[in-house]
DNA sequence: CGTCTATTTGAGAGATATCAACTCTCGTGG
DNA sequence: CCACGAGAGTTGATATCTCTCAAATAGACG
């Protein structure tokens, strides 16, 4: 069972809409530490993620916080409930976005049929997704949890550097903590921990570089 | 923020298909300890609960288990990914559910339009809740878990019983350990804590009597 | 080069898991 | 109807893991 982040190895989800029925809606930018959307705003639209990495958290009136999930490239974000998005959605690098219209996606009533499916699609992809994604909260210990999600970041983000994978961590330690459920202390001795078994180095604070990624699979395993 | 099970105070989000577009399919009904289906089975069709308890749950080979979610009379059931069932669903009383085609779902040429998003709208139902369930999980101490999950139960099976709330709880301690990612030990313990300061009440091991719902609410939150 | 912040590391406290023993329930059969 | 027994639940003692608080280090930026 590997942990997913969002939509692991997903590209374009949504079709382009078929002009035929939609007129195309400008895409949108966004600049890193900048609110997609905040939650309780009213939700009249959903977005697929064209390029960039956004956040997506929940905060709380004493200071705890959870991060929902990292959104990549394919990733749809902003499902909406009873009118509203449940959570914020902050951008942590610079992000084009597809923007669509809920109406379009939620009654195919004379909209494009594809489109819709697709979004369909990426809903059940999301649940499944989240599925995961309780079991890493639920059962898995500090390291099994930041394994998995390195794990996850490698299949979505990693590129092939020499006979290693490696990425940029586009998120900083305490959203990998809120995340994962965890301290930012204990993340920190997680990364300290898979360094010194060289399962993983790190260049910089950002830069990983997956050593050994069948161990990392196995770490991430429950025990 | 009150953690929510599935579809908090829903029911009958999927309408009746209308004549007019969809055969009637045959109401199902399931014994306890029966299951509706079994992770990595083919993914037909989904279900709406009409009555009864399930417990939707993913198995691994060391033997851990995460309980995903119970559902509850109203709630959708059955979200295909990829063609399959990603976890595992079995009735813990006696069910009475809904079959829908998924195919008539994903796709709404030729189909009832009501129906299909009614289909959306109980997914996106189930997005929402979901990450109530991640804030539990990442951030909520045991007895603030187990609160949580007394509280969404009290607004979704719970009687009024003079001026109390009550309600039998369809599952036993080990489902709820591993659903809130407790063991059954510490959910034991919850318990007790909950009764020695007069919040609940049992009644025998299944009977729950919610004596104060101001309170539990208020264990509920985060600290 | 210095400052500010994020990260890492260390030490100790606290919460939950684990292991073991005991108790209670509830179904079964006398 | 009551007694019994198996399984579920509870409780206690201890171990383990993670959190918290504090200090040191490293990296980013002017």
């Amino acid at each position: 069972m590997y942990i997913t982040l969002d939509h692991p190895g997903c590209d374009a989800i949504l079709p382009q809409p078929s002009s035929k029925y939609t007129r195309k809606i400008n895409e949108l930018t966004l600049e890193p530490d900048t609110n997609l959307f905040r939650q309780g705003d009213p939700a009249s639209q959903v977005f697929q993620v064209k390029s960039g990495a956004l956040r997506l958290s929940r905060y709380f009136e004493d200071g705890r916080r959870q991060v929902i999930s990292f959104s990549f490239p394919g990733d749809v974000i902003g499902y909406p409930f009873e009118g509203e998005y449940s959570a914020s959605c902050r951008a942590l690098t610079p992000c084009r976005l597809q923007p669509y219209r809920m109406q379009q996606l939620i009654s195919p009533d004379g909209e494009d049929p594809a489109l819709h499916a697709g979004f369909v699609k990426a809903a059940m992809r999301e649940i499944a997704a989240m599925h995961d994604h309780f079991v890493l909260l639920g059962q898995k210990s500090a390291v099994e949890r930041l394994a998995a999600f390195l794990t996850a970041l490698a299949s979505r983000i990693g590129e092939p550097v020499g006979q290693y994978t490696q990425f940029k961590l586009p998120m900083c330690r305490a959203d990998i903590a809120d995340y994962l459920g965890l301290s930012t202390e204990t993340v920190s001795r997680a990364f300290s921990q898979l360094r010194r078994e060289k399962v993983i180095a790190l260049d910089g604070i950002l830069t990983v570089v997956i050593l050994d990624l069948d161990t990392l699979h196995r770490m991430a395993e429950a025990a």
